[in-house]
DNA sequence: TTTGTTGCAAATGCTTTGCAGTTAA
DNA sequence: TTAACTGCAAAGCATTTGCAACAAA
């Protein structure tokens, strides 16, 4: 739990943070170790866990969580947004609802909740998926 | 993985589903387990799991995943809703999102995914916990 | 030098499973 | 009797943590 103290740039910090970056969909903190060592990069699996949750805490990643217990991790733009999954094939697609925004405002508002958060997240089986 | 094949009503059975009924939130296995213990029931841990895991099959109850990988229980109404619960006390409320049900086919039609389903979940403090 | 970082291995914590004994049908 | 169900204890997993060696500032 390093606060807002003094984070460094290390080398595995960097790779972490470009393997994040190679992936266009979520990724397990496994797996995202796994492609370091294929890659070349030597990097402990606690300091991938650890750098994953200091990156999520620093808001420059998404976590989402599965259902077998697992969190997958994703580099995300810092926009608020929501993403479709793919279950056959786990392609993300990122997508944004203002209707859902508000919504979800407005349900707080009626139940006098404060602070206000959600997660949302879309499934189902996309086009290319369903062809063959 | 017991398919559809014969459930049969035992004591145990019973006493997990009263205590489901008794609760208002969501509760974990383990929580389960022990108002059972409480309760004089005597249900060993394991079979708390596999029921739960037995009704959520059946669609019966509810499951909300927690970040710590454990996963929360709730007897719930058969139609579709989702919750909006207090990050301080865990009070939930149940909630229906007309406007996001058809944003979200909306989203799915229009990315081209068919059979799709969203889980959604609204965090919040509550009134009650937010006077103290 | 100082303090955040890393790796390894041990330790957690939740959930699942193997197996023999138990019980509903 | 038979097929489910149960309990216990032993795995299984993903994730976390203690600690000594390291590296950036």
């Amino acid at each position: 739990m390093s606060e807002s103290s003094t984070l460094r740039p290390t080398r595995q910090r960097r790779a972490i943070t470009e393997a994040l970056a190679g992936a266009s969909d979520f990724q397990s903190a496994q797996d995202i170790h796994d492609s370091l060592r294929q890659a070349g990069e030597k990097v402990g699996l606690a300091t991938v866990y650890r750098t994953l949750q200091a990156m999520a805490d620093a808001g420059e990643v998404d976590v989402l969580q599965g259902s077998g217990g697992e969190s997958a991790y994703r580099r995300c733009s810092t926009h608020h947004h929501h993403h479709l999954v793919c279950r056959s094939c786990g392609r993300t697609v990122e997508v944004t609802g203002p209707a859902v925004e508000s919504w979800a405002e407005a349900v707080a508002r009626d139940h006098d909740f404060a602070e206000v958060s959600h997660s949302l997240e879309l499934f189902g089986i996309c086009a290319d998926c369903r062809q063959q």
